[in-house]
DNA sequence: CGCAATTCAGTTGTGCGCAACTCAATTGCT
DNA sequence: AGCAATTGAGTTGCGCACAACTGAATTGCG
């Protein structure tokens, strides 16, 4: 089948030909618009994520955020700090286990939420496209992080296998 | 029609229905990716797109990079010092503006070229998607970066205009 | 029980991205 | 010509992302 490699060489390097650059930029583009609707609410897009998370799940473990935002340690332990350090995030270490660290939002963080339903319509409307066609561009993108993913973590070879 | 404010208060907030979020992975998958396929070639993502650029053009200002980038001189300057640094790159004032910095690849660099054209196609395969679904979702990305940039620098209340 | 391996959060160091700024060169207006 | 406005590159400061690491708590195996 038609594949990248029939291309000659000086067209493969080409940047406009490159999927990574168009999401690169799709991804700076909208970290922008974040940016602005976020601003008056005092979160980064990256901080807006993890109150989405906490928004949704009460309180949770450093260890879960991170699982569901995909990011380590050493990206949200920093960040964490800024969110309880503007007071939207209460940290402490679980009981049970030492080593945890359970995050849940302060009063203030919980009433943030209320001023951020109305970011996700704005942003939705700054993409100029109807939500059936953003809802099959998501699909798309899951199912690409995925086969990244999987390829990216040293299973290159074999499929990526569910545990 | 149906728009995103016909769901209810609770549903819009949830991380998994945010665009944004899909895109936010996907890139950072993707420069994961990059982060292996490059690193003997002794290249950052970003290094990558501007070695692109130079291939490409043999010789450009910052500022013609920074356009086809969408980058600018706060993320290029230290970038392109790191890429003369290794050798990659060549900085000279332009004579007849003393304003402008061409830059070009050093043999060094214009020879990284040659050891580049395989990292399409390994990128490619990791993608697991055909070229002409690739295509697809190229020019879905660029329509909704043009879209986001136009709402992002403050025409958030009305239409984007052509100008 | 006791100790090695694992798990979890946090720290350090590097690079990207961007806003806000500086400074010099150039352009344009009078 | 003379001077204000603009342009281009660079710097500073901050936050995110990630690799590599530390250190404490827990688990598990003998």
């Amino acid at each position: 089948m038609e594949t990248v490699d029939t291309a000659p060489a000086e067209e493969v390097l080409r940047l406009d030909h490159q999927i990574c650059f168009s999401l690169h930029a799709a991804a700076r583009a909208f970290n922008g618009v974040y940016r602005t609707a976020l601003k008056d609410l005092g979160l980064t897009y990256p901080q807006y994520l993890v109150m989405l998370v906490l928004w949704e799940h009460g309180e949770l473990p450093v260890k879960r955020i991170g699982e569901r935002l995909r990011l380590d340690s050493g990206t949200l332990s920093p960040l964490l700090k800024r969110l309880e350090a503007t007071g939207c995030v209460e940290r402490r270490r679980s009981p049970e286990d030492e080593r945890s660290v359970t995050v849940r939002p302060t009063p203030a963080g919980a009433a943030l939420r209320e001023r951020a339903l109305d970011v996700p319509r704005r942003i939705g409307a700054a993409t100029g496209m109807e939500l059936a066609e953003i809802m099959e561009l998501r699909v798309r993108l899951d199912r690409l992080t995925e086969a990244l993913d999987g390829a990216g973590t040293g299973l290159a070879a074999e499929e990526c296998v569910r545990d």
